[in-house]
DNA sequence: GTCTATATTAGGATAGAC
DNA sequence: GTCTATCCTAATATAGAC
């Protein structure tokens, strides 16, 4: 494999660990064996890195958000996306969990991560839509706009929310946890026909507890 | 005033302005105009100013989360409660908006902020639990728990998500639309004989709407 | 308590040989 | 492409006079 992608690789598993304000340019060389000069001839320091690293995340992500809007999703394919979701941030989540002083610290970055924010929400409100078409839920326009929006403020800070609560949660429970948290906000809006829902969640939820030991 | 509250002050000011990782001593230095040396005799860097204002804000934040568990709200007082506990945490955004970063470098701060998150779901459950004990909202156990720790994510999350969607927003305009956030929430629940509240909340709604502009 | 001047350090970055 | 050696800078921190 090139330096340039091991350097891609290694340090995304670095700032993962570490966090990405913990780990100099000399770490990053370190890890890999080579020397700061040459990690240097590659990448002019870490935001070059940082940049790269997040125009892969962006493509992977905007892919997966628009998935459901160009072909909407049947309803038992619902629950794995939202894992699908939190597993793409799960794989990029230092960039999660320092969200705010990186985009700081790269201001090129910040409109587009807010784009894609905004993309989330429009992804929300698609998949609520077609909930709400299909006669699974019974939303008012206000309601579900108001859900598209929690959704994706849920689906950006909730694992950050859940390591600040629980330092060595692990990812699969976090998800798991993260994923019901979000289903089960549909509970009230169920349609009478489809009262299966509420037993596939409680299910979904006892299969988490017992993980959770 | 004396020195070490100055310092104290325009601390917290610098810091919610321009953002903490982007304040330096000297610069805390220069616009209370003394020196380095002499900001150093009586703090000795940023990490003990950072922690006598995390003291100041746990102390009054938690007394705040206390208040309606020592004595439930009346219905009506709900809505201004969740503004007083928004602006609570606006006072204090410098620390919520690099959260993560922050607890990272100041690890005694880290349990004492998870502390007060608990306390901040055991707050907002003692609400529901009360709304519906009232006879106001009808909820199961579960859904109940399940908002109480929306809800605490929301309060904690909120001003940050506002803040990277839309970098100019005024605060008491987030505030507003992050209180509607949290309160509409409850309109599946609102019990037959309530109906009022949804009057009320559309008229919160249009008012927002006004203000926005 | 406050100042001026200086020291320390670590992260970030480059020049030039190989 | 890669290394070694070195440099620059900004943040942080202290010593000692007033």
């Amino acid at each position: 494999m090139k330096t340039k992608d091991r350097i891609l690789q290694y340090s995304l598993q670095l700032f993962n660990d570490e966090g990405e304000q913990n780990v100099t340019p000399v770490d990053i060389a370190n890890v890999l064996d080579i020397s700061p000069g040459n990690l240097y001839y590659h990448f002019k320091g870490k935001d070059p890195i940082i940049h790269q690293l997040f125009v892969d995340f962006e493509e992977e992500f905007r892919m997966v958000l628009n998935a459901p809007i160009d072909k909407p999703l049947e309803l038992s394919d619902n629950w794995v996306y939202f894992y699908i979701l939190f597993e793409e941030i799960a794989d990029f989540r230092f960039f999660y969990r320092n969200l705010q002083s990186i985009l700081e610290r790269y201001p090129e970055l910040e409109s587009r991560f807010r784009r894609l924010v905004e993309q989330k929400i429009k992804t929300m409100a698609s998949i609520i839509d077609t909930l709400n078409e299909t006669g699974f839920i019974v939303i008012s326009p206000v309601e579900a706009e108001q859900m598209a929006e929690r959704f994706a403020l849920q689906l950006t800070y909730w694992p950050t929310y859940q390591t600040l609560l629980d330092s060595d949660v692990s990812t699969p429970v976090s998800i798991h946890k993260g994923v019901y948290g979000l289903i089960s906000q549909l509970t009230p809006y169920v349609a009478d026909g489809a009262q299966e829902f509420l037993i596939l969640l409680t299910e979904f939820r006892d299969k988490m507890l017992r993980n959770a030991k």
